[in-house]
RNA sequence: GGGCCCUUAGCUCAGUCGGUAGAGCAGCGGACUUUUAAUCCGUCGGUCCAGGGUUCGAGUCCCUGAGGGCCCA
């Protein structure tokens, strides 16, 4: 009598009767000795000993998956977080009234089984029932267990649907919290520091982005939740901790696509008397042994390509590689004007004429080279415009010590050597200002606790921020980062 | 923001030309004491995303809306 609505009520039922026999239901304690992995460890372990005896007794626990009823005996199949085991209920080990029991079981029920390990005819390692425990009944019914979960919604608002039904998506966050635990080892054993800053800030930095605002009522006061993490960290050098680092929620009021989430991960490292060249190789480097944690190796395949994730990595300037694949140079394109027509000779697409000169010229890199840079590629040399936070390059007039790097034609991430001349940097925010009073949306709101900070005095320092959701999907090649966070961002669904 | 596509049973999916909705799994009943996507017999199950329209008749055609996906910007 199925429809969700008896399928349910009928759960319910079953629920009943387990108490209607004086059982808890949900109990407050598991009587488990193993877990799936160790129990058949166990088991190997006594074979390996010469099977002498008694084979180990056990109990096991987990989420029933499957339940093959045979009649006068049983085989369920239970699940935890390390592995499926299988158990056997025979009516003649157990006793009638036992067995009677298990006509109160369901799939997605979570259950305890004790008894002595066996083997099957077909050698799977199977507990031979002697004892049942509930442990908690599950009043839904599981998706199925082999076509899996295919709705891309339901997917992404029930995760643990997801979870439970496919195997594959939970291996896949494994990996992303390796490719965390990976990075947290590479700079920890650098002596990098990791340290919490501030999400809840008066004024978003250190990126060109909009942010979400709050307000707190105490305070009454706004505020709006960070877009980086970049200000509070070279505070934290100009503190006097020469390596620091933090993996955080960054929030961005923006679009959403297979490549934006509005609040996402991101590492950010910042190194003193280091420089954006020290920066990249620590990048390479740090990358491709958190391939090597995560996958063993240091390709990867993505979108057809096979990536190879070795140091060294190609290191190209923006100007070289704006020139190799579109024949601009930007040198010699420094007004608004000039480039704005260049780019409409082109017939470029879309082209906007309120677009300011940093932004034309971006959409040009983004055009006609990041497609182009699968393997992993430092582009170097930006702009002053497009780089407020990054310190100038020595002979190279309206040039920054900055790149991007990028891996599968996107970007994952950005570095500088710092700007640490408090006057400059001050010059620095005024150009934005202006551009902001002029029209520009994205621009660095000027930060004076932030400058009175570099007054103080910041070494040289390089720092870099990379995001973490993208370069997990590099290394599990997902195309979409909705694929790589737990609960992605979707619209509420109302009724 | 613009364009295109999707939404049918708890899950995975069919559904022809517009004729009143099906399968497998799950569920329920039965058989079966080493099965493993168990098997076999029987059986229940529908707000066809929502609302409106066209039509004798709409899952199907049209419009509006919701949610999701893809492409463009």
């Amino acid at each position: 009598m199925p429809g969700e609505e008896e399928l349910i009520a009928l759960r319910r039922e079953k629920l009943q009767r387990i108490r209607d026999r004086g059982i808890d239901a949900y109990p407050p304690r598991t009587p488990r000795t193993h877990d799936a992995v160790a129990a058949k460890a166990a088991y190997e372990q006594w074979e390996a000993v010469g099977s002498d005896g008694d084979a180990p007794t056990v109990c096991v626990a987990g989420r029933i998956t499957a339940l093959r009823d045979m009649g006068k005996a049983s085989f369920l199949d239970l699940r935890d977080g390390t592995d499926r085991i299988q158990c056997y209920i025979k009516k003649d080990i157990i006793g009638a009234d036992a067995y009677a029991q298990l006509a109160d079981l369901d799939l997605g029920d979570f259950q305890a089984v004790s008894g002595p390990l066996m083997r099957t005819r077909t050698q799977e390692i199977t507990v031979e029932a002697r004892e049942l425990t509930v442990l908690a009944k599950a009043l839904r019914p599981p998706p199925d267990e082999h076509y899996g979960l295919a709705d891309i919604e339901i997917r992404y608002r029930q995760r643990y649907l997801d979870l439970m039904a496919n195997a594959e998506v939970r291996d896949l966050f494994r990996k992303r919290a390796a490719v965390v635990a990976g990075m947290r080892r590479y700079l920890d054993g650098r002596g990098f520091m990791e340290v919490e800053t501030p999400v809840l800030q008066p004024e978003a930095g250190g990126a060109a982005a909009t942010p979400f605002t709050t307000h707190h009522n105490a305070l009454d006061q706004d505020f709006v939740l960070r877009i980086s993490l970049e200000l509070h960290l070279k505070r934290l050098i100009v503190g006097g901790y020469d390596r620091v680092y933090e993996i955080g929620r960054i929030f961005r009021n923006e679009g959403v696509s297979w490549k934006y989430n509005p609040e996402f991960t991101m590492l950010e490292m910042y190194e003193a008397y280091a420089d954006y060249a020290d920066v990249a190789r620590t990048v390479e480097d740090m990358v491709s042994s958190i391939a090597e944690h995560v996958t063993g190796g240091t390709t990867v395949e993505y979108e057809g390509h096979t990536i190879d994730l070795k140091p060294p990595w190609t290191r190209v300037t923006m100007r070289d590689a704006l020139m190799e694949h579109s024949g601009i140079d930007f040198t010699e394109l420094r007004t608004r004007d000039t480039l704005f027509d260049e780019l409409k000779r082109r017939n470029f697409s879309d082209l906007d004429p309120a677009w300011s000169w940093a932004k034309l010229l971006d959409e040009a890199v983004s055009h006609y080279v990041e497609p182009k840079l699968i393997q992993p590629t430092f582009l170097l040399d930006y702009p002053k415009e497009i780089s407020p936070l990054a310190k100038s390059k020595p002979g190279e007039d309206g040039i920054v010590e900055r790149f991007e790097f990028f891996i599968a034609g996107f970007e994952m991430g950005n570095a500088y050597s710092e700007l640490n001349d408090p006057i400059d940097q001050r010059e620095r925010f005024e150009v934005q200002q202006r551009l902001a009073a002029a029209g520009a949306e994205e621009v660095e709101t000027m930060d004076e606790d932030f400058l009175t900070a570099l007054e103080y005095g910041m070494p040289p320092t390089g720092g870099m921020g990379m995001g973490i959701d993208r370069l997990t999907m590099i290394l599990t090649g997902q195309k979409s980062i909705r694929e790589v966070i737990l609960f992605p961002a979707l619209r509420r669904k109302d009724g």
